[in-house]
DNA sequence: CGATATATTGACAGGAGTCAAAGAGGGTGG
DNA sequence: CCACCCTCTTTGACTCCTGTCAATATATCG
C-alpha cells in the first residue's frame, strides 16, 4: 500500500507511536489519479487540505515578475509537498504533477483534530517541513555556487538519493519523466544549454537521460561534479 | 526592550495568548553581546538552544565542496535564525554575526517544557520556520531567474521590507554593515561584478551603498528591478 | 602612520543565452 | 497501420553577461 511510503519517510526522521500513525492513516482520503501537468494547488490558493504523493512526480514552482518560471523542487512518492499549508494557509507557489500521479489528501480540519492529542505526530510533521527547508538551502547553494553541469549533477544526485530511499532506483536507473525545458526552469539555465550539458554527460559516459529514464553510468563522478553530500541522515534528535 | 521585537514579529503572523508570550519571555537567557563575524552555531553542531537576534545582523551560510561560500539569508532584530534546530538538532549550515549584535538565547529543554502546554505558541514557532522557508523559495527564484542587478535589487528590497517592519528604516535609509565580497557570496556573483552593479545603481540614482549605509533613492525602481512582491502579509489562517 | 582589508578599474576570457532552423519521437485520427 | 502534427530535442552561429586576473586607490584600525 503506497501510503506506507509516507509513513516510511516520516519514520526515517522521527519516532512516532504506532497509534499516531494509525490515526494518520485513518484520515487520508481516497486516492485520486491525476494526469501529468495537473495543478494540485496554485499560488494564492488557501489550502484546506494537504496532499501525499503516492506515486509519480510533482513539482513546486513560482513565476517571477519577468515571466520566467522557476521550479523550486521535485517531489516523489512519500512526499507531502504542501504540508506547510497547514500552518500558512495562503500558497506562495504552485504545486503541479510532473507525470501521472496517485495522490492522497488529508483534510486540514481532520488533521488538526488528530494532532491536538498527538504531539509526537505534530512534531514529525514539523520536522518534515524543516527537511524541506533544508533541501531549499541546498538548492540555493547549488544555484549560487555551481556551474551548469554542477547544478545538473547535483539535481540528479539528490533525486537519486531520495528515490533510492523509497526503493525506486533499480540498477542505477530510475524514471524521471521531465522535459529539458523544465529541467532548464529548475536549474536556472536555458533549454539549449541543458541539452548541451546532457549531451556532454552522455558522451563522457557519466549518465544517460533518454525517454524519461535516467541511467547513471558513473555515480561517483556525478556525486563529485554535483558536490552532493547525502546529509548523513542522522538529523535525528536525542 | 529589544525582546519585544521578536514578540512583535511572532504576533505579526500568529495570535498568541499573552501568557504564552510571558512564558516565552521568562526563559530567554540574558543577552550576550557579540562582535562582528562571530560564529553563533556552526554546521555540524548539535543545537541545544536557539537564539534571538535583538540588534545587529547575522547571516546563515554554507560552503560548497568547491570551496565557495553561499550566504543563504540575512537576519535582523526579531529573527530566530536557528529555530529549526529545535526539531532538527544537527545544523546543516553556519550562523554568524555580520555586525556587532545583541543576541538572546533560549534553552531547548526549557522551551520544550514551555511548549508542552502551549500549542498556540508551538504553532507560532512552526509558522516562523515556515516563513523562513518561504524566504528561501524567493531567494531561489531570484538566483534562478534574475540578472545580477535584479538579484541585488531584490536583496535590497527584501531587506528593506523586513527592516521597515521592525522600524529600522529611517528616511529610506538603513544600516547594512556588509562588504561587497559577502554580497557577492549571497548573490552568487563575483566581487568585481557586485562592485559594478553597485556603481551602476549609484550613477543611475537608484541607490547609494556607502560606509555600511544603504540610501534608497528610487524605491520604485528597486522594487521593479528586483521584482519584489511584499507577499501581502496576509498569510494568516482563518 | 604604517599595515591590512575593502573598493575600484581595466583588459580579457569564457560560460551560458539567444535566435533560428532542422531532426526525432510519440500520439492519434482516419 | 500509416500519415500527419505537435512537442521535444539537437545544432550552429553569434552575442553578451559575468568571471578572472592583476594593479591601484581608499578605508579602517591599532
Amino acid at each position: 500500500m503506497p501510503i506506507e511510503m509516507m509513513i516510511r519517510k516520516l519514520r526515517s526522521h522521527s519516532e512516532i507511536p504506532d497509534e499516531d500513525l494509525g490515526a494518520l492513516r485513518a484520515i487520508i482520503a481516497p486516492v485520486k489519479n491525476l494526469a501529468a501537468e495537473e495543478p494540485i494547488v496554485r499560488e494564492g490558493d488557501l489550502s484546506t487540505q494537504c496532499c501525499v504523493i503516492l506515486s509519480g512526480f510533482a513539482y513546486r514552482s513560482k513565476v517571477s515578475e519577468n515571466g520566467k518560471r522557476q521550479i523550486l523542487s521535485f517531489h516523489i512518492a512519500g512526499d507531502m509537498p504542501d504540508l506547510q499549508g497547514l500552518a500558512i494557509k495562503r500558497m506562495d507557489h504552485d504545486l503541479t504533477t510532473l507525470s501521472k500521479a496517485k495522490v492522497g489528501y488529508i483534510n486540514h480540519d481532520l488533521l488538526e483534530h488528530t494532532l491536538k492529542t498527538r504531539p509526537a505526530l505534530e512534531r514529525a510533521l514539523w520536522r518534515e517541513t524543516l527537511t524541506d527547508a533544508a533541501l531549499f538551502r541546498q538548492w540555493i547553494v547549488s544555484l549560487g555556487t555551481r556551474s551548469a553541469s554542477g547544478r545538473m549533477a547535483y539535481l540528479i544526485a539528490e533525486l537519486r538519493h531520495r528515490l533510492d530511499a523509497m526503493g525506486l532506483v533499480v540498477n542505477e536507473q530510475f524514471d524521471f519523466p521531465i522535459t529539458q525545458s523544465k529541467l532548464a526552469d529548475a536549474l536556472g539555465l536555458s533549454v539549449v544549454h541543458v541539452n548541451r550539458v546532457l549531451q556532454a554527460f552522455r558522451n563522457q559516459g557519466i549518465l544517460d537521460f533518454r525517454r524519461q529514464v535516467v541511467t547513471l553510468r558513473d555515480l561517483e563522478k556525478i556525486v563529485e561534479l554535483g558536490g552532493f553530500d547525502s546529509l548523513e541522515d542522522d538529523t535525528n534528535p536525542t
